[in-house]
DNA sequence: TTATATGACTTAATCGTTTAAGTCAATCTG
DNA sequence: CAGATTGACTTAAACGATTAAGTCATATAA
């Protein structure tokens, strides 16, 4: 038993353990590791060659006991596998790590109960703040109404700090990168007209579309590589130049279809898309499509988060990031 | 001031205030909160009426002080940009998920020292676990020596719980694949050697095929879509029927790269890859690969935690699941 | 010189739970 | 009917940190 002190579990040290090494009070050795207080320069010396020595740190639940803040944020996401997702989730996280504070992920699964209960359980695990990813148009935070500090991700939302893409202008620039391509005739998927993301980026197109070329047909689809019965019947129509799609899963999904029907793309009809998910630069023939800063989105909603949970009664900020098209293969000149 | 005490901010509500509202003591809240002890019937239910009426929810961080328990665990990988994680974290999430704990998640970006810090806080932060997909082939937690139960996905490391697939199987499988379909001559595009998963699959290839074909060449490529100039140069030499390569990155990245010089895959060259990644799919070919049942990995490793949480000093356990060949169209007959 | 401020600590209360130990009536035992 | 048991609670001590308030020399001011 000569140790007996010193095989404690590690990471089980505790703040009284460094003060009765080094020889004083508990409350001197939380001074010295905040630095607040004072304490003379030999104290501090010591208290933190103690520290250092049983490996101390801090218990950060007893921590978020007394101080009320955990120095976590959640990211809730509907589904990782969307290719869109995981790289927002990883500069969330960075981003957050940047800062201090440890993310709890919930992916759910697109799933409605999962997301409500997702949100329960980071308010109860005392989350500081939230990245939101809406998978549904419903707004399950009303109930919890300023139980905690919130970012909506991708989807403008009245209520909440939001940070997204500039979706009207991307329209416009891929409606003016068209038309100079000399397309004429058009075919468009858009998105969820329930999304508002979807739904700007409607807007945005054919107002930048006006009267300079004709629209031939639209249908709207899921977010999703699976094309809806009346997507495939317009597309195999071939009765346009060039197909809008209302993101990159989409422009996959009608770039699949096209090539199981023998139909070239771009040669006999152009794809675009919406996104510059990665999966667009390996699909053949490359995808042209508009850039959305996803790193960026991600880093900007913590910085919202950060300042909101600095500041709780800030007034509603929103960021919009800018997008660009890059030009790749999947688009012919007429 | 009617109501001074209900509008405390929600989530604030404390077992105290429960206690109050229904006239008994904290301890007693406590003990029809757990069904521990023992408590009348109309006890029960006035204090669980309690409970609704201010929507009481336990404080986690208290919780585990006193208990010691967190009911998080963490997990750690090296780049959720790599498709392969995406799903197993989503698969981890939400195994823990049905087992009532929540998720850290931390991306280290391959970044040694973020995982090194990465362990470091989820130990800080009290996770009850972790699953770690170690990114390079250091081990980061033997200074954390047995400070948390550790579960090792797709990487066998001696001395730790681990769940892999199996690799040597899935090596097998595939020359003999390619041998039924009458390819002679190989060319093998192996991961980092140093990496025991692609290592395994490397020997099981080799002797699955024995001496029943010749294997021209052998380059070594990191896990990715860019190959090292060195594979560059022996995919150009078109010298083999059939290129196999270490995982679908690599595979993806040799038919890029024979497509950017009008190489027809399969018709000149066939490629395989390992791992049926989402992006196996939408490639063009669509690749030929050795599935790797992804989310049962995530719900192993998370199986094998729950288990070494419940028995610190359970015997070592490995699992490994099966593989199967998911034929595509970038191979073919010979 | 006496009062006052300053510096360097320590004491102890507190955060929200859990849980061992106590209390006290009602019930059971012999 | 006295003593032991049981059931239904309450009291209070933790858990590991933070921090307001207190103590007590020593330096500074008047």
């Amino acid at each position: 038993m000569t140790q007996s002190k010193k095989d404690k579990p590690p990471g089980k040290v505790t703040l009284r353990d460094v003060a009765r090494e080094s020889g004083v009070s508990v409350a001197t050795v939380s001074y010295v590791l905040n630095d607040t207080g004072s304490v003379g320069e030999k104290v501090k010396k010591q208290v933190r060659t103690a520290i250092k020595r049983l490996g101390y740190r801090p218990n950060i639940a007893a921590q978020a006991m007394r101080t009320g803040r955990t120095k976590t944020i959640g990211i809730i996401l509907p589904d990782l596998r969307n290719p869109f997702f995981p790289e927002l989730a990883q500069s969330v996280e960075s981003a957050a790590r940047a800062n201090g504070f440890a993310v709890f992920m919930v992916d759910t699964q697109e799933s409605p109960t999962a997301e409500a209960e997702g949100i329960y359980k980071l308010i109860q695990y005392g989350v500081e703040g939230i990245v939101w990813c809406p998978s549904s148009d419903k707004d399950y935070f009303k109930e919890y109404n300023g139980a905690v500090p919130v970012v909506v991700i991708d989807r403008p939302l009245p209520d909440y700090d939001t940070v997204y893409s500039d979706y009207v202008k991307g329209g416009h620039l891929m409606a003016r990168y068209l038309l100079d391509q000399g397309h004429q005739t058009i075919g468009l998927i858009s998105g969820p007209q329930s999304i508002e993301s979807a739904a700007q980026r409607r807007q945005g197109f054919l107002q930048g579309i006006g009267d300079q070329a004709s629209l031939q047909w639209e249908v709207e689809n899921p977010f999703s590589i699976n094309l809806c019965p009346e997507a495939v019947a317009a597309l195999l129509k071939k009765d346009v130049s060039v197909v809008v799609a209302g993101n990159d899963m989409i422009a996959i999904g009608a770039i699949k279809l096209f090539h199981q029907h023998n139909i070239k793309v771009p040669e006999e009809i152009s794809v675009v898309g919406f996104d510059d998910i990665p999966w667009s630069e390996i699909v053949q023939p490359a995808l042209t499509t508009m850039h959305q800063p996803i790193g960026e989105l991600g880093k900007e909603a913590v910085n919202l988060l950060m300042r909101r949970i600095d500041n709780p009664k800030a007034s509603r900020k929103s960021v919009i990031l800018d997008v660009a098209l890059v030009a790749r293969q999947s688009v012919a000149t007429r």
